[in-house]
DNA sequence: TGTACATCAGTGAACGCGCGTTCACTGATGTAC
DNA sequence: TGTACATCAGTGAACGCGCGTTCACTGATGTAC
């Protein structure tokens, strides 16, 4: 509608203009992409080649940045784990300043992370699909772990059953976020989104966890 | 070595006799094979060509006991909680009898089930690869989890906290073999073995976790 | 400021592969009469 | 006991597909002088 000889310095032109060479930030794309992959068809279904096609990019690209599928994947894991450790530090910080209880907020910390970033979560215990050699990986899981660690500790410093209770903390918190994601938990609370139960069930859980001795042999 | 004329009625002629044409117990063949191959190389790796070449039959044999590979992992999945439900009753009638904790021996059964059919374990619990119209599976993962309620509901009937303790028993134990089973837990018990890590830790996590208060903040 | 050159990030064609599914078929088994 | 027939459980060829990887290449960018 508009004069052609306006075209040219129409903005919306842009749009159309032949993209350019490079990317500019297809690492990043690439890792967005898989995100939406890993999320639309589970780790079956994630392929480099349709990773590289949703980035809108040739399927030998990815190659330039993750030489091949397991290092993509593995960054992409390691980036969970990041992400899952300034979570729970970001949680314990408001704890501890707000006089709530640090290893609660730990446990939510990690049940919030992993509806958040369903994939990256269940790729970081997928052993098999990780190059274990890779540096960030081992880094950040050795990081989110000491966070949990710590908050133990402190807790109880010195405390004889501590290294039981942070098996016991971490099994729990675990088996609970995975146990919600692949379903298992909707039967029987079939009448909340999976948010909710996220919340009630997770609250009610972490209750019992870190203060046990009150929720004990309760009668009707 | 031996002369001609005998090789016809030498026994061990008939390890080079034709395959009779009908397997005979092919779905049970086949069930095997794909344990095999899961142990092997995980569930990426599993195909059904694969799965019918190991049991020794054309890749479209397969078709008439399963229908499609979902309809194999589904079946191989729902023998998994039945050998569970199998496993959890025999551990807590044997506790019962013998002055054991029921709860303690059901969560130890949780935990060598999936030691002892890892395979069967970790494709249980995949939401996305399992067909959940399949009468078969929907009946055992039922039965699994009453044998659950059940040994909770005995402990304290009608407790009031019942339905999160059975939360937390069932996260607990399986968030712990889940971690186990990915390796996650190899680094911090690196002196032992897996079979020590579940059999030891696994214990001081039952402990904990069905007799909260005994263990609770005692210091160093 | 300009030029030469190295390096980087992308392209697209080609390769060989194993997969799931379909199909017409065949051999073996079970059953009705 | 024999025969006819239906059903079942297997074969093997064929199909089209998308995959990961390799390769020579090209366009863009950064840097030394």
């Amino acid at each position: 509608m508009k004069p052609k000889s306006l075209q040219v310095s129409d903005p919306s032109a842009q749009e159309t203009a032949p993209a350019p060479y490079h990317h500019g930030a297809l690492r990043e794309a690439l890792l967005v992409a898989a995100e939406e992959i890993l999320l639309e068809r589970g780790v079956e279904g994630f392929t480099l080649r349709n990773c590289a096609r949703r980035a809108g990019v040739s399927h030998a690209a990815p190659a330039h940045h993750f030489g091949d599928v397991k290092g993509l994947l593995t960054e992409f894991a390691a980036i969970g784990f990041d992400r899952m450790t300034a979570l729970m530090r970001q949680y314990v910080v408001t704890a501890n300043r707000d006089g709530g209880m640090p290893l609660h907020a730990l446990g939510r910390a990690y049940i919030d992370f992993a509806m958040l970033h369903r994939a990256h979560f269940q790729l970081m215990f997928r052993y098999d699909l990780l190059d274990h050699t890779n540096a960030h990986l081992s880094e950040a899981g050795g990081a989110a772990y000491a966070e949990l660690e710590s908050v133990i500790e402190a807790a109880d410093p010195g405390g004889s059953g501590n290294e039981t209770r942070r098996l016991l903390v971490w099994s729990a918190v675990h088996g609970f976020a995975t146990l919600l994601l692949e379903g298992k938990l909707d039967a029987f609370y079939g009448h909340k989104d999976r948010k909710r139960i996220a919340q009630e069930a997770g609250d009610a859980l972490l209750g019992m966890l870190t203060n046990p001795s009150q929720s004990e042999r309760s009668a009707a």
